[in-house]
DNA sequence: GACATTTCGTGAGTGCGCTCATATCTTTTC
DNA sequence: GAAAAGATATGAGCGCACTCACGAAATGTC
């Protein structure tokens, strides 16, 4: 049946490569999947079975795409940490404001982006974002995701101070603002204050003491 | 066999019970055992089996004793937090020292507690610790841990601030403090300088920071 | 269009952490 | 000492994350 002659566009292209397309939705059906039940159900009680079995497909399907059930939860973080540094690039007003308030809306973007999502960051992103993890099999991906970010925050850094100094500390800053984003992460699941003002307040005040140490107090 | 007249000490006393000796004895062969494997193998490839195996009983018995192998690596930190907390409480050369040599000697002791067993720290530590897993059965006896440890902290920062200053900062520090030994793990995990010297000096340094912050600038 | 090649979905299978009904041993009771 | 009561050790079993041999489907080649 359907033989019919409705010629698609173009010859030449049957629908712009049938696996590639198949591939990206398949994927996307995944990641969405596996979202809805992480938010709903929690991320440790959510099984790959269900995910799977929720995006229509088999289960060993989902580790053709992922590594592991983390690995799922790690391409949530890669959009999150690509969603900040955009927020912060393509802002106007940012251009030209002093450091820490670029890092401020950094590290808010990723906390708005985060929220809907509570539930389960801590046991995901933790393990999933957790450097020392000598097994893991994503740790390339997560290695590579830190990157990124470390490159964005040390750029934002460089254009924040003055050439001359380009010491010992200017390296030691992106590590060390690591750290402080996963202390910050903590502070923030443990923060039940109202629309997490207690965060935003140490972020504030955190960031100031930070920026000036680097800024003026070199020793 | 074994008729003898030999009466022990009193009737009532069958051998300082029996139960109790053996229950003491065993918990110690799980805990070496788990010891012993993780830092050959490594946390997440050593299994429950080879534990119960190599501790001489049955799989089921380990977990009569630890609600999860986690939980096993958690009694190891438990043994060294109080040592820790211990070996600054009994210095003596520290009693009236400054706040920031007490915290240096604190988490020094911590990191070289820890040092023999780098390996699976990572893996067992960030998760056995973390605050945010709602569904960890042994999630209780970590808060617990993590209160003994933060008490000890508040006592070292409240003896050493003028009793006229309890504001708001003054609760704020422990927590604040907790994060940062998260961080200053992380770091010392990722330290790849000889006796890692690099996170000796980043403590010294920031501890320096940290507390001219809270003694002086408070805002 | 037909065959060879490559890619990918599939679900039974594997070994894991952990549970639970049962057996075994200790303690208590008489 | 025997028997009841209680505590503890046991290992088969469960559901899980993850693997793998296989077949089906898309693509490349003529």
């Amino acid at each position: 049946m359907a033989t019919k002659s409705k010629p698609s566009k173009t010859k030449k292209r049957p629908a712009a490569g049938k696996r590639a397309q198949n591939k990206q939705a398949i994927r996307r059906r995944i990641v969405k999947s596996a979202l809805t039940l992480f938010q709903t159900k929690g991320f440790a009680t959510t099984t790959t079975k269900a995910i799977a079995r929720k995006a229509g497909i088999a289960e060993g399907t989902v580790f053709n795409y992922f590594r592991s059930k983390e690995d799922i939860a790690l391409s949530f973080f890669e959009e999150e940490v690509d969603h900040a540094i955009a927020a912060v690039r393509e802002n106007p007003r940012l251009r030209k404001a002093p450091l820490e308030e670029k890092l401020f809306t950094l590290v808010q973007s990723q906390l708005e982006y985060l929220a809907p999502y509570e539930r389960f960051i801590g046991a995901a992103l933790i393990h999933a974002l957790n450097p020392a993890s000598h097994l893991g099999a994503f740790s390339h991906r997560a290695q590579q995701l830190r990157h990124r970010y470390l490159a964005f925050v040390t750029e934002l850094v460089e254009e924040s101070t003055p050439k001359q100094q380009h010491d010992a500390l200017t390296w030691l800053v992106p590590e060390a603002f690591w750290i402080y984003y996963l202390g910050v992460l903590l502070f923030w699941l443990y923060d039940t204050s109202e629309d997490k003002q207690h965060t935003l307040a140490f972020l504030d005040r955190s960031l100031h003491v930070g920026v000036s140490f680097l800024t003026d107090g070199r020793r």
